[in-house]
DNA sequence: TCTATTGGTTGGAGCGCTCTAATGCTGTAA
DNA sequence: TTACAGCATTAGAGCGCTCCAACCAATAGA
């Protein structure tokens, strides 16, 4: 259970802990034979360096710091993914842990994460308070994602909401409908500006707005479109505030003895795995996840580097997909 | 950006470093006047003790390491939520990192875990071969999560997948089914219990197993059912392999022209979030996760604490779940 | 011949902390 | 008074590593 420390691969292999340290940091100014000889020694011992010895001893970190506010969201996954991959890439590690969606949990979790001394840190959708990330900044580099911050030292990754909106309305009102409601995601994160992008472009089309308060669940979504034929106001169309709410909708239509889409026309966001099952097969708007990771892990290490001072303010394009939930109103597919 | 140390601290509060890592330490024999004179001093300067330099010092880590084989798995959130509970009642820390199911990455992930020296290993699903599983647990305590191992210095935690396919036999024999087939999870992690537990099952009731080869995806999922239709061979329920490939299978079915539950009840195994939406509703095998999560925390901290030495090997009891995807055969219902 | 120069190698200090043993300081008993 | 607990406090070594300056050939240039 004891592992060896450079001091016995020192030993092993008749040079010194310095020449081991050059070794194990691929320094060229290393002999061929030592190296190989410290190598072997190293592999003989089972040998693999500390790393908070050397980040206490070099006061530098390789390590990424990523705070996922919820782990149960697939969405997060995709953009680790991203990170990793550039992290990788450029010589870093990552480190993640998870908030559990209260900020309580994800205080903890941003402050274990910082004990570590990372080099950076990534927060994803955090629901902390924006003073808490503005003292972490204080501290290190800080970038995140799905969620916007006036802080001109964190930099940020967001997908433009009021496109992604605007995407869904155009398709809906160019397969010729006029009455579309949109389900309303309330307080959560990006709803606003999906909410805006909805009211701007039927504005544009010169159609009236129906906003319905919803959730992002699919109970919430269900339970939308029960009050809206209870109240004789269905449209023949729903933009939902995402994927999960969608497929509760949907549900609560076929209940109703409505089809999808011949007689309403559903479109999600988010683009979940769950839209793309053929079952589901819903049409949705996608936002390019595994990219947001790339961009804030590249943001970072920007900052990291110090390359840069000003923030940076990514808003990418998502994109529309369709699948089978939509098609002109009144059945007439 | 330069965080403060202990000597900042105790040259503020007129003390010795000792004495504030006395304090920092909840140490009992330390005055209530200079406690709070260097927690004073503490809060003043922004003051939060270095992780990496205590546990170098202390020769102790109060992390555990979790590496997750797959973050798009929803499966697993849950079962770090349950580690994580634990850890945190017990004053420990996690630190995730994920191998995106390829063995490449996962050594990776493992490799950089390994790096900051946890107090032990939480291993979920992981897809390394067991002597590099083997090769870790020598080094400091690993426990493994839906995935057996015969290492005796390894605990595992697994539930009982041949209960839960006998489960699901037993439902569907009592609703009346007597041609019952099985979607196959063929190399994936726990197949091989389930298909067992299938096999056993049929052959209790008297009844011939079918089993087609399939995979955990719905594409597979449908793929089998329509391979099923082409050989006239459809049975009146379907077991699969897990919830994915159960909505694929739905799906193809209903691409068919057959009803489901009327025409064939569909089984699915996991109870992901995915079966429970309303629009799925599909009849599954739940496992406890969180309560994997439990078990894998408590028995590693047994082993980090030295309370044990044998394995434990936990194997839970999964549970039905009727849904609206299984009734009696011939649309008798 | 002596001095530079170069490339490889090493000792030792120090990163921020913990831990042990020693220290100083009371108060009490002999 | 001295001795001795008993307690709070501290100096100093050391955890495994990096980094700097120094060192040591071996070669080149004068």
């Amino acid at each position: 259970m004891v592992r060896p420390t450079m001091e016995d691969v020192a030993l092993r292999a008749g040079v010194s802990r310095a020449l081991v340290s050059l070794v194990m940091r691929n320094s060229p100014k290393v002999s061929e034979a030592r190296r190989t000889a410290v190598l072997k020694a190293a592999e003989e011992l089972g040998y693999s360096p500390h790393a908070m010895a050397r980040s206490l001893a070099s006061r530098t970190s390789t390590v990424l710091g990523v705070m996922v506010s919820d782990l149960h969201n697939a969405f997060f996954a995709e953009v680790v993914d991203g990170i990793d991959e550039v992290a990788r890439e450029q010589g870093f590690d990552i480190i993640i842990n998870t908030g559990g969606r209260s900020p309580a949990r994800e205080r903890r979790a941003v402050e274990s994460l910082l004990s570590f001394r990372p080099a950076g840190l990534i927060l994803l959708s955090p629901v902390v308070p924006a003073t808490a990330i503005g003292k972490a900044a204080e501290q290190l580099p800080v970038v995140l994602v799905a969620r916007s911050s006036r802080v001109s030292t964190v930099d940020t990754v967001n997908d433009d909401g009021e496109q992604g909106a605007r995407l869904a309305i155009d398709h809906l009102v160019s397969l010729g409908h006029k009455r579309i409601a949109h389900l309303d995601g309330g307080e959560g994160t990006q709803a606003g500006p999906r909410r805006r992008g909805y009211v701007t472009a039927m504005e544009a089309h010169g159609l009236a707005p129906q906003i319905v308060s919803s959730e992002y669940t699919d109970v919430a979504g269900a339970r939308a479109i029960r009050s809206l034929i209870t109240d004789d106001a269905l449209p023949t169309a729903i933009l939902s505030c995402n994927d999960f709410n969608a497929v509760g909708a949907i549900s609560a239509l076929e209940d109703a003895g409505l089809r999808v889409p011949q007689d309403v026309s559903v479109v999600g966001y988010d683009n979940t795995s769950l839209a793309a099952l053929r079952h589901v097969s819903l049409t949705t708007i996608d936002q390019p996840r595994a990219e947001f990771g790339r961009l804030a892990a590249e943001a970072l290490l920007q900052r990291v580097r110090e390359e840069r001072t000003e923030p940076v303010r990514h808003l990418l394009n998502p994109s529309l997909v369709v699948r089978n939930t939509t098609a002109p109103p009144g059945g007439l597919r």
